[in-house]
DNA sequence: GCCGCAATTCGATATACACCTAATTTGATA
DNA sequence: TATCAAATTAGGTGTATATCGAATTGCGGC
């Protein structure tokens, strides 16, 4: 099932392909493209009943690849061959693809990983995956101002604001080289200083 | 669901619309277009779990359209868009629709409804379609010689072989003027004298 | 050797949908 | 007008499959 509703512009790529996605349409695709053809006669070659092709047609049809001429009460159906690769090639294009990854971008996955572990302003739950808790540990980081300098107490209550267990927080950030212990004082290193996410 | 095994050729294509008939594998095709993931960072950007995100890319590496590079325990996947481009090409291309019908040719119709209604030699049962019932009273005609005459009781006889209401057959085939009868004696007309099996 | 983590595989569940029969609509015809 | 035939719509059933949690595999570090 899918959470989030499809985007607009793809949606046309889905449906086509879920329309493609099956026999039985995709023969009546073939058949149609040859010749014209009513309902009985489709049911007939393929083996169905007629409400069954009158689904098929249906979707089809939504989609623009088929077209139908009512002659009394029978309907002829035919394809419309050039929609049909209109649409392949226009679904196809690499700028069409690059629109599907949009929704969901490299860049978005932090922030999605934060709205799966952060409730408001506090942390839920440290993750155990390396690459989620690195990406949480960023986001701590954040709260630290690079120019200044705090011993542990301050810390501790920074990182209280987000997690009771602020001591594993704060060994973590070490353990990155987000933070770094001075002498007794902390401060936050620039990112060139950080151990890689997947180290 | 299908009765028939589906066509080598047009397998292909099939199996290519089923493997982008799902939102969440068209959002991994985006994805991958643009850079390389691994398989939690997908599961991540999608809000899904590992092991479906592995299950989708699975379906997706059978098609050839994405390579997997292992490095270490994480696997990195990215798009083949070579491959997504040959498989939209030459899938969609007018020769390939055309082998679809192949199948099951307007010729074939005839053919098709006979499987569906005759056992053996047998009739199963007399279609209420008008045009199915036309296909089978064709295939009765058949049996008759255009050369000769018959009496009643030979019309009869011979019907019988193929359904037990021989006296509704007779009349259908009186009715779409395959049989005449003339001074008691039947006798099998041209096709050309037939009535039109829409009419 | 053992442990930890990424990925996959397994088993179960829940939804989507292809297909059917029955009922309804609609157009033509008597 | 009643009636028949073609198509569609409505409702129900069974299968395919998207998804998940749990168990398993396989690699790298201790």
């Amino acid at each position: 099932m899918n959470r989030t509703t499809a985007s607009n512009g793809n949606d046309t790529l889905l449906r086509f392909c879920k329309a493609l996605a099956d026999e039985s349409r995709l023969k009546l695709v073939g058949l149609l493209a040859k010749n014209e053809h009513n309902v009985q006669e489709l049911a007939a070659m393929l083996g169905l009943k007629e409400p069954t092709v009158s689904h098929h047609l249906l979707v089809l049809k939504q989609l623009a690849l088929v077209r139908m001429r009512a002659d009394g009460n029978t309907h002829w159906y035919r394809l419309d061959q050039d929609a049909l690769h209109r649409i392949a090639r226009t679904v196809f294009n690499p700028e069409n693809l690059a629109r599907l990854a949009a929704s969901a971008e490299a860049e978005g996955w932090e922030r999605k990983v934060l709205s799966n572990f952060v409730e408001g302003e506090r942390l839920i739950e440290i993750p155990v995956s390396r690459r989620k808790r690195w990406a949480i540990l960023k986001w701590l980081a954040a709260d630290f101002d690079p120019a200044a300098t705090y011993d542990e107490a301050q810390v501790n209550a920074i990182l209280k604001r987000r997690h009771h267990d602020c001591a594993m927080l704060r060994r973590e950030l070490i353990g990155y080289r987000m933070l770094a212990r001075e002498k007794g004082m902390y401060r936050r290193l620039p990112e060139s200083e950080w151990r890689a996410a997947d180290t």
